[in-house]
DNA sequence: CGTTAGTTTGAGGCAGATCAACTTTGGTGG
DNA sequence: CCACCAAAGTTGATCTGCCTCAAACTAACG
């Protein structure tokens, strides 16, 4: 959503093309570009010492991405991943600082957007400690397949989307199909009720 | 840490004080002003419907808050409480739109802020999932003792900051009493061993 | 000192992770 | 177009870290 506003302003920018499953960038690289998606979908993941994955943001056509790291003049907190073959729209900080030097309002609805995600990532980490997985789980599969109808999400993916594991995801799309909530297509799904799904009672989940 | 960048700018504030407990600002509200800390120690809370808190954010002398929301442009989605007796300067958003308006690289400074406040707000919902309470109450311990070494935290705040509760935080801490990396001294601690609390291995859990 | 908020300790329970075995899906190439 | 197979999904059994609840204790402040 944010291409069309800058793209007038870029002087200098290279495409890029990424296969799914191809990473973008590294966690704790430092940050030498910024990015704009032409068609396609990436994710960004945190993954622990462990191993562990999170799945932290999904961004979509025409979204930018690498930006925080930018802004925050820190090495990526975290890697970002095509989800779908991709196609970037690539320019240098060098150009971006140029950009935003000239104009002081494309800079503040940057700073707006990193500010709500910041609401949105706080509301998250607190929904972690006070929701059941079984809603976290309807959440994310609302907050997924709404944003990105067209592309199948693994139950890996919205696991590591909604903090929990793809076992305990199947579980409750199961309950969710049998109440006629959700329904399957192979290993896509569709939303049937959406309302109800945000909106489930706790004898809702059985 | 941002009073000082801005102070010369500001034209007309009041000033206000809250006593601990009191409640400087409610979730859901529409945010009006910005608040910089004087003296004291305010802090920013998320409730959920069923009463559990969690601890966003901790603001200490010369921190500005609010700012958040006045920049996403979004009602508070949290609530800021006085952790101490606290002094603020407080500006009207008008105040700070034509600050902001006239002072391109102050803005920039805030942005910078808020994209390192995603980044570690990322890292804490990604520390929920992928490390254990015991290690997430040791590595609070040394946030919260470090950022405010005179303040006497309580069992609960550590616990709603580390996600977690007041008993598993007392009980880790009586294990990291046991083997010399803090000491309590009546309700307050002291960190002995900094480097072994931050680098903690399983055995040293029990 | 008395009171109250904060802390400690123990016992018990459970949501959801983990592990393992089996089934299904959908892409691929013969 | 079909047969194959790797990847993804399903299902059941088991396990456990941490929360919850409750009761006793203690620090701190008027």
């Amino acid at each position: 959503m944010f291409y069309q506003l800058v793209s007038p302003y870029i002087e200098r920018s290279s495409e890029q093309n990424f296969k799914r499953n191809q990473i973008i960038y590294h966690e704790g690289d430092k940050p030498k570009s910024l990015y704009f998606i032409n068609s396609g979908l990436v994710g960004l993941f945190h993954i622990s010492a462990e191993g562990k994955e999170t799945f932290l943001r999904v961004f979509g056509k025409e979204d930018i991405f690498g930006h925080r790291s930018y802004l925050a003049e820190e090495p990526y907190h975290a890697s970002s991943v095509a989800l779908t073959p991709v196609t970037l729209t690539v320019i240098s900080s060098e150009e971006c600082n140029r950009i935003c030097h000239s104009n002081p309002e494309l800079l503040m609805s940057i700073t707006s957007m990193v500010a709500r995600d910041l609401g949105d990532a706080e509301l998250r980490l607190a929904g972690l400690l006070d929701k059941t997985a079984h809603r976290r789980i309807s959440e994310s599969l609302v907050y997924l397949k709404l944003k990105h109808p067209d592309y199948t999400w693994t139950r890996k993916e919205i696991g590591e989307y909604s903090g929990s594991t793809p076992e305990t995801v199947t579980r409750v799309m199961r309950i969710l199909e049998r109440k006629n909530i959700i329904k399957k297509h192979g290993r896509d799904f569709e939303i049937l009720n959406n309302d109800k799904l945000l909106s489930l009672k706790e004898e809702d989940l059985y």
